[in-house]
RNA sequence: GGCCCCUUCGUCUAGCGGUUAGGAUCCAUGGUUUUCAUCCAUGUUACAGGAGUUCGAGUCUCCUAGGGGUCACCA
C-alpha cells in the first residue's frame, strides 16, 4: 500500500508551495488507494504555534484535502525518539560527543580559514577516556566517513553523494536531550509506514542524512520524489515574504479551491495538453514520475483564467452560497437564476462578482460623465420616455420581453438600437459596460427600471 | 567556496533520434455582441552556447556559461 505524507513545520500559515507537495502526496495517495498522512513537526518549540497549526488544517477544509487517520504530532514522541537514540548508544552506532559549542565555532572557523569543508573531525568517534567535566554532551551517529549514498529518486533519477563530501557525524540528539530534524525524520517516516515521500527538492540534500539513520536502524528506506521548487519572479525560492502565498488568501480574493488546485497541480506537473483537472481526474492521472525536473516560477496568469472557467461552470445556488462570504446576500433574490447567468461569465474572482451584482442592484447615485458624454445624444430624453411609457403599460418578466419593447420603440421612432441601448445603459447602470441590457431590466424589475430613468432624466437633462 | 540539481515561446508546459518544435496563458488583430465581458478565429514569440556520437540531435555524451538548492546543537 501507498503511503505518503506531509509534514509541515507550524511556523506560521498553510503556503503555496507546501500545499503543492501537499497535493502531490494526496493524490498519490489516493489514486492508489493508499493513505496520506499529516505529521505535525512541532520540534522547534520558539517558533511553533498552535493557530499555525489550525491554520493549516482550515486550509486542508478549505480545499477540501483529507488527511488520513490521527494527525501525528512529534512534539508528543520524544519517548520514541529517546529509545532510539539510546538503541543506538547501546550498539555502538552513536555515541556522546564533548565539544562545547565554542570549540565547534573554532573549528569551523580554522576549516574556513584553510578553505576546507566545515565539518565535525570526529573526535569523540572512538573516545573511552574521561569525559571533561562541566559539558553537556551531544549525541552524534557515526556516520560512514567514505564511499557513495545513492538517493534513489524518481524524479531526479538516482543521486550519487560523496560521503566523505556531505557527510560527518552529525548530531541526533541536542546537549538538552532533544533530537534533531533528519534524525526524527527518518525515525518518523519509518514508523508511520510512509514508502512513498514526496517533497521539495530543498530536501535532497538532506536525504543522505536522513538514509544514514534508516540504515543504523535497519528501516526500509522509502522511495523519494523530489519535486522542483517553486520560484518567485526573482527566480529565487518562494517564500513567505514573497506575498499572496498564503493560501487563504486566495480564498479572500475569490478564487475558487478547484481552480486553485487545477493551477498547482500543473505547476511542475503535466499529462500532455490537458489544462483541466478535476479533482477525480487528478486523482485518476496523477502520477509522480510526470513531475517535471525544473523549476518553475509562480505567475497567476492562469489562475485568474482557471477560476473565470470554474465560476462559469458552478450552478447558481452555490454560487449565491459562496456570494455571501463576500457581503452579497441573494438567497431570496427572484431573479437571481438570470442575474448570475449574465454575470458569472464575466468574472474572474467571486469577489469581482460580488462586486458586479452589487453594481446592478444598487441604484446609481451617480453618473460617469464620459458614459454620459457618449450615451446621451440628441433626442435621448424623448427615447427613454417613449420607452418608460410603453412600457407602463405592460407587464414585462422575461428579458426578451422588455427586448421587444426596445425594439418597438426602434421601430416607431425610426432610430438605431444603439440610440435606445446607450442612454438607457447609462441610465440603469450609471455607467457603460455591463451585461445585455435587457437582461439588467429584467433583474430590477418594471419599478426600479421606472424610477431609474425617471432618475437619471431629471438628473442629467 | 564545497556538494547537488536544473536549462524548450514572457509564463506554465508537450516532445522521449527523423515534427512546418505542439498546447495553454498572456499580448495583438479580426469576428460575434447596442456596450463591456464571454465565445470563436488569426497572429507574434522558444530548444542557453560549444564540441562530439549519428545518415540524422531539443532529444544521447562531454565541456562551458547561467540559474537554483543546500551546507546549524532550524525545520
Amino acid at each position: 500500500m501507498v503511503v505518503t505524507r506531509f509534514a509541515p513545520s507550524p511556523t506560521g500559515y498553510l503556503h503555496i508551495g507546501g500545499l503543492r507537495t501537499a497535493l502531490f502526496s494526496y493524490l498519490w495517495a489516493r489514486k492508489n488507494g493508499g493513505k496520506f498522512v499529516l505529521r505535525i513537526e512541532d520540534t522547534d518549540k520558539a517558533r511553533n504555534s498552535d493557530e499555525a497549526t489550525q491554520a493549516i488544517l482550515k486550509a486542508f477544509e478549505w480545499l477540501g484535502l483529507e488527511a488520513d487517520g490521527e494527525i501525528t504530532y512529534q512534539s508528543k514522541r520524544d519517548d520514541i525518539y529517546a529509545k532510539y537514540i539510546q538503541q543506538l548508544l547501546d550498539e555502538g552506532k552513536a555515541y556522546r560527543c564533548y565539544m562545547s559549542k565554542e570549540e565547534l565555532e573554532q573549528l569551523r572557523e580554522t576549516q574556513m580559514a584553510n578553505k576546507e569543508r566545515a565539518k565535525y573531525d570526529g573526535r569523540y568517534r572512538d573516545f573511552d577516556g574521561t569525559p571533561p567535566e562541566g559539558v553537556k554532551p551531544v549525541i552524534r551517529i557515526k556516520a560512514p566517513l567514505s564511499g557513495e549514498i545513492v538517493v534513489h529518486d524518481g524524479v531526479k533519477g538516482d543521486v550519487i553523494f560523496q560521503a566523505e563530501d556531505i557527510l560527518d557525524d552529525f548530531i541526533i540528539a541536542r546537549a538538552d536531550g532533544s533530537p534533531t530534524y533528519n534524525f526524527v525524520v527518518a525515525i518518523d517516516d519509518a514508523l508511520m509506514g510512509i514508502n512513498e515521500v514526496i517533497r521539495g527538492d530543498d530536501h535532497l540534500s538532506n536525504t543522505p542524512k536522513q538514509i544514514v539513520v534508516y540504515e543504523a536502524l535497519g528501516f526500509d528506506i522509502p522511495k523519494f520524489y523530489h519535486v522542483p521548487m517553486i520560484h518567485n519572479s526573482q527566480g529565487k525560492k518562494l517564500s513567505k515574504r514573497d506575498g499572496a502565498t498564503d493560501v487563504m488568501a486566495y480564498k479572500e480574493m475569490g478564487y475558487l479551491p478547484e481552480a486553485l488546485l487545477n493551477f498547482l497541480v500543473r505547476l511542475g506537473w503535466s499529462h500532455g495538453d490537458q489544462e483541466i483537472f478535476s479533482m477525480s481526474e487528478m486523482m485518476e492521472l496523477f502520477d509522480p514520475k510526470d513531475i517535471n525536473k525544473s523549476a518553475s516560477i509562480y505567475n497567476t496568469e492562469k489562475l485568474d483564467w482557471l477560476n473565470a472557467h470554474y465560476i462559469k461552470n458552478t450552478p447558481n445556488d452555490k454560487l449565491v452560497e459562496l456570494l455571501s462570504e463576500f457581503g452579497v446576500v441573494l438567497t431570496s433574490h427572484d431573479k437571481k437564476e438570470i442575474l448570475l447567468d449574465a454575470l458569472k461569465e464575466r468574472a474572474k474572482t467571486l469577489k469581482e462578482l460580488a462586486g458586479m451584482v452589487e453594481e446592478i442592484v444598487t441604484t446609481p447615485s451617480e453618473y460617469d460623465a464620459k458614459a454620459l458624454k457618449k450615451a446621451m445624444k440628441e433626442g435621448w430624453v424623448e427615447i427613454l420616455n417613449n420607452f418608460g411609457a410603453k412600457l407602463t403599460n405592460t407587464e414585462p418578466h422575461l428579458p426578451s420581453e422588455y427586448h421587444a419593447i426596445m425594439e418597438e420603440v426602434v421601430n416607431e421612432m425610426e432610430i438605431g438600437f444603439g440610440k435606445i441601448g446607450m442612454p438607457l445603459r447609462v441610465a440603469l447602470l450609471g455607467k457603460m459596460g455591463g451585461p445585455n441590457i435587457d437582461t439588467i431590466m429584467a433583474v430590477l424589475g418594471k419599478e426600479e427600471t421606472l424610477l431609474r430613468i425617471a432618475q437619471a432624466i431629471a438628473k442629467n437633462k
